[in-house]
DNA sequence: CCTGAAATTGTTAACGTAAACATCGGATCT
DNA sequence: AGATCCGATGTTTACGTTAACAATTTCAGG
């Protein structure tokens, strides 16, 4: 900066105007410094803004895997969104789901040059009150139930499976199966619990949960102790990819679907639509969640204070060829 | 720092000293400090640090999206190995592949707070000479051709589009058709070159590609045209997306896989083992792709300049069930 | 041609940190 | 005991930027 203004014959300050776009420039001097920025590559040095004005224009998301479909599409959600507002979004990657590695990555986070943190752990860890974020540095929370204690933005996973549930049921199925997902994450327990209170209230038999780990190879092995029940016809399964291994399952079997069973998922990831049938599934606003998890941050970061509580982004059901009413 | 340095009693030199582990402390000062530093919930301030040092300890990945299944696992490789070796990732989502968006992405770039650049673009944006990375910035192009100006990693697409087409006609076929991905796709365009050629020296004829746009909808509809041809029987598709929707659209024209028609897909993804039939699949290590980006990365800063030239990674087979010999 | 106000440009200081050098006190050696 | 050295700690300074204020120039109006 300093050699931008000895080359354009100005002071610094009038560099930084220019820089900045500020008033008070006469069109000559702006362009003598301008040319000099050319001449010289001149970028503005940002640990510098940042040091200076206290702020980095930066948030940071805190997670453990890029490979579930729905993390990818909320990070990307929340880096779209973060950048329409001028802020870059920084990754931080968790290796394992252990205490000690949460721990760590909070505190690296709290060095960190971000002015905000998404929490996407998708995992019951945040509930054990071991586990504290650095206080005085700006979180939301996705996909938990730390509602009490930190602002926390999910989707209406209730309401998506009580409305596949539902469906279900409306067709005529006696009752519904559940794949569900691992014991430890929270969207698993809230949907299996969800799917359990739906069965109750209509006054329906409770099967036993078949549980996977969200991969297609998982729901295919739940798949192939379902299919030898003659008696399930209808399965709600977890997550769209366990139902594309349920569908693999059944259709080994020589149980058609919708015909002798129906298959519902979670998610409506791309490819469900193209699985064999098309899959009825529960669809979640991915990008929803992104949107609000940096309006939140952003609130929060223009001072307005956010309390703890629960924002929840609705889910809607997306019916397509792998339901039908039980063979008669 | 210098709250920290009043309460415990010293220098604020001190403080720093015990903030970064540096000898040369007594154990009972050390202690001193550190109480003071949890007393009054000190976080060391990531901006100063990085003026101070010139670095930022960060890498920038810019990208279109993080949709696609090979782009989210690259940026999560990158992730993971970037914070072995203690650096952040921050990410750059580029709207739309124009030229403004891409050339406006780069000038953030170069005043963002970052030591390298990854670019995933996957898009022959970045040949036409208009488009120039920031100079005096580090950087590795993914999935390029730009390999003549920039360090480059790729896939060994051409070799897996070799590889693809050889095992189908090892099986008996008499030639193989493709469905590619969309015409501005470097990668689309490098696996179509690779399986003409394969076709080429093996004398067999080469029949017209199918396009499509790496979606399982647009493979379902040159699915469908495939399928009304009956001297088709073997199918390379540029991936296991469009593969899915390929599958679906012989199923629904009562086309068997692999009796009658053979399917190979690219990228084996993790749901690609679940298809129906089991995809026969060419598998990219995105992990590793990711790990030689930051490792390349990583060589420019600690000054070994990396001059243009291209890191290839290779790729393999896999044959699962969707691929047999032709009914003869 | 002078006065005063406005427009433009320059100067100083501060953000938080760490390298380089300076100082201090005690231990060791002669 | 005095000289010397070494380890522990303190002081100064610079990193690149911009807010706040100061200084200078310009120009209108009398």
């Amino acid at each position: 900066m300093a050699d931008v203004a000895k080359l354009a014959g100005v002071s610094s300050q009038t560099v930084s105007r220019v820089a900045n776009g500020q008033p008070g420039v006469v069109e000559s001097t702006r362009e003598h410094v301008l040319a000099a920025m050319r001449e010289l590559g001149y970028r503005p040095n940002s640990a510098a803004r940042s040091l200076r004005y206290g702020r980095f224009n930066t948030l940071g998301v805190i997670l453990f895997s890029l490979a579930s479909t729905g993390n990818s599409r909320t990070v990307e959600a929340i880096a779209v969104h973060a950048a329409t507002e001028g802020y870059a979004i920084t990754l931080i990657p968790v290796g394992a789901p252990t205490q000690d590695n949460v721990l760590g990555a909070f505190t690296r986070m709290g060095e960190l040059a971000v002015d905000g943190i998404v929490v996407i752990l998708e995992v019951q860890l945040l509930d054990s009150s071991t586990v504290h974020l650095p206080p005085g540095v700006h979180v939301v929370v996705v996909d938990s139930d730390a509602g009490d204690r930190y602002p926390v933005v999910d989707t209406d996973q209730a309401d998506g499976a009580r409305q596949a549930v539902q469906h279900l049921l409306d067709l005529g199925h006696r009752t519904v199966w559940h794949v569900s997902g691992p014991a430890e994450s929270f969207s698993a327990e809230r949907r299996a619990r969800a799917w359990r209170t739906a069965l109750e209230q209509a006054g329906r038999d409770v099967p036993a949960i078949e549980r996977g780990d969200w991969s297609a190879d998982s729901g295919y092995h739940a798949g192939l102790r379902l299919a030898d029940r003659p008696e399930c016809t209808a399965i709600f399964v977890a997550n769209d990819q366990m139902a594309l291994g349920v569908l693999r399952a059944l259709q080994e079997r020589g149980r058609r679907v919708p015909q002798d069973v129906s298959v519902v998922g979670f998610d409506d990831i791309a490819d469900a639509a193209s699985y064999l049938p098309p899959l009825t599934t529960v669809h979640q606003d991915f990008a929803g969640i992104g949107k609000r998890c940096v309006e939140s941050l952003l609130r929060q970061i223009h001072d307005e204070p956010a309390g703890p509580g629960t924002d929840l982004v609705p889910t809607m059901l997306v019916v397509r060829d792998s339901t039908a009413p039980p063979a008669s």
